[in-house]
Order: structure tokens, then C-alpha cells, then sequence
DNA sequence: CCGCATCCCTTTGGATACTG
DNA sequence: CAGTATCCAAAGGGATGCGG
């Protein structure tokens, strides 16, 4: 049974942000798309590990509805989409960036990432 | 019947970062103590409308165990407890003002907070 | 006064199979 | 190639009531 969704309380811009990129692997798209600036779909799927279509089409699709991502479909032989980043998203990445090294200095156990696909997150101290 | 909590994903510091303060609550919480400092358990429920003492209390503890917030009991009669932020609690507030800034452009429809317990958020652009 | 126990609902994330 | 459809599991959040 389909139930409609609940009408979402009203949130500060803080609370906004926050689930503009906040959920589980929205973080992730938005660095590797800064580091890698266009993907197709399936290179995209990919460089995050363990990520199914079913779950990395539904975030593409909330990113894209918040204007984070850009999405450009070629219709040629074989057809293929290509995703980056937009304006709005790519003024993201500084905060990301922040909340990056404030972690590295408190995560101790962790401070390198040990998942290969995100060694992406290299983005963030690099240069 | 009690489930134990699965093996958590490793996460890079990012994530991390996204897990401590990215909850429904928690920047909630982080924002009106670091505007108060110090607040007793009912008085800083009393701030956050709509929350039920299983939830702050359960999100309580998460901020405790992250070292965000300090916890101090008074056996006196009455007894009563009060919280504030640590050092480290303390740090993530420019984060999250970024974060407040950065949302501010872009969220247009709804800048201003219009949950009076939400006005702390005003914490982010005073000064 | 503070906060846990219990039970329940909603939301989110995921596995598998399948299609324009 | 780039997804959708379906079904399901898990986690988060919440209401209510009790206990130290």
C-alpha cells in the first residue's frame, strides 16, 4: 500500500544542508565527481564499491533534484549519460573539505580512509 | 528481542564528520548549547520543541560517547544534571555555521528559521 | 528530575530481477 | 547502457509509561 509522504517539517538552513549532503553515499558522489569532474553512470557506479543501481539512481536523483548534479544524455550508438557537478555543487565541496580535516583531526583510528574507492576523499587534503 | 548493532561500515573522516553531527537532532542540540553554554536537562528539552525524552535522552548519550557534549551530575536535593559543550563540541560550531552560510544562498524559500526553538540557528549569522 | 523500556511506525538503504 | 520494479531488512525516530 502506497502511503504519501509525510509533509516534512519545516527545517533551518542549517537542517537544509545538512540532507543536501548528508545522506550515506551523497558525500561520496560529490567528491568523486569534483575529482573526476564528468562520469558516465557505470564508471560512477564503479568508483563507489558496493553501491547498487537501485540506490545510486535514487541519490542521482535527490542530487539532482537539489541541483547538485548536472545530468546529459547522448542519444547515440550506445546511448550513455554523463553526470558532474554544478555550480551549486561544486560550492559544496569546500564545506566538505572542512568537515574533512575537522574528522582527520579527532578520527584518529581512521584518519586514512582504508576503502579504496574513497581515497577520494584524498581530494580534500590534497593541494 | 534485542538485535545487536551490525559491524559498522569503515568510514573515511568525512563520513565521520557527517555521523556526528549530521542526526536529526544533533546540530539542534549543538547549536543551543553552544548559545547557552549550559542548560539542565529539562530546560534544554524545553528548547527543542516536539522531542521526546527517549530521543534526546538516546541522543544524548551518542554525543556523550562522540565527546561532544560534557555531562554533569548534581546529587542534590533535587538532583539534576546539566550539559555543555566540550572542546571538541565546541570546534564543530564554524562548521556548522558554514554549513548555515552556505544553505542561506541557496535555500531561498525558507532563510530565515521559522521554528522559534530554531532561532538558535541565528547563533550562526550573529556576530 | 532525569531518563530508560517497550512497542511501533516511518524512512532509508539494499538485493534481485528485469526493461527501453 | 542506464536505469526501474519489487520486495525486504534495518535503523531512526516517536509515544507512552515506568523507575532510580
Amino acid at each position: 500500500m502506497y502511503k504519501p509522504k509525510l509533509e516534512k517539517d519545516i527545517r533551518c538552513p542549517l537542517e537544509y544542508g545538512l540532507e543536501i549532503f548528508g545522506g550515506k553515499w551523497k558525500s561520496r558522489i560529490i567528491c568523486v565527481l569534483a575529482e573526476k569532474k564528468t562520469l558516465r553512470y557505470s564508471v560512477l557506479r564503479g568508483e563507489m564499491s558496493n553501491i547498487t543501481d537501485a540506490v545510486l539512481a535514487a541519490t542521482l536523483k535527490e542530487l539532482l533534484a537539489d541541483g547538485i548534479v548536472f545530468r546529459q544524455q547522448f542519444n547515440e550508438i550506445p546511448p550513455h549519460v554523463e553526470y558532474s557537478l554544478t555550480d551549486k555543487g561544486k560550492s559544496v565541496v569546500p564545506i566538505l573539505q572542512s568537515i574533512c580535516q575537522w574528522a582527520g583531526i579527532y578520527h584518529h583510528e581512521n584518519t586514512e580512509c582504508s576503502l579504496p574507492q574513497c581515497q577520494k576523499c584524498d581530494y580534500h587534503s590534497k593541494k
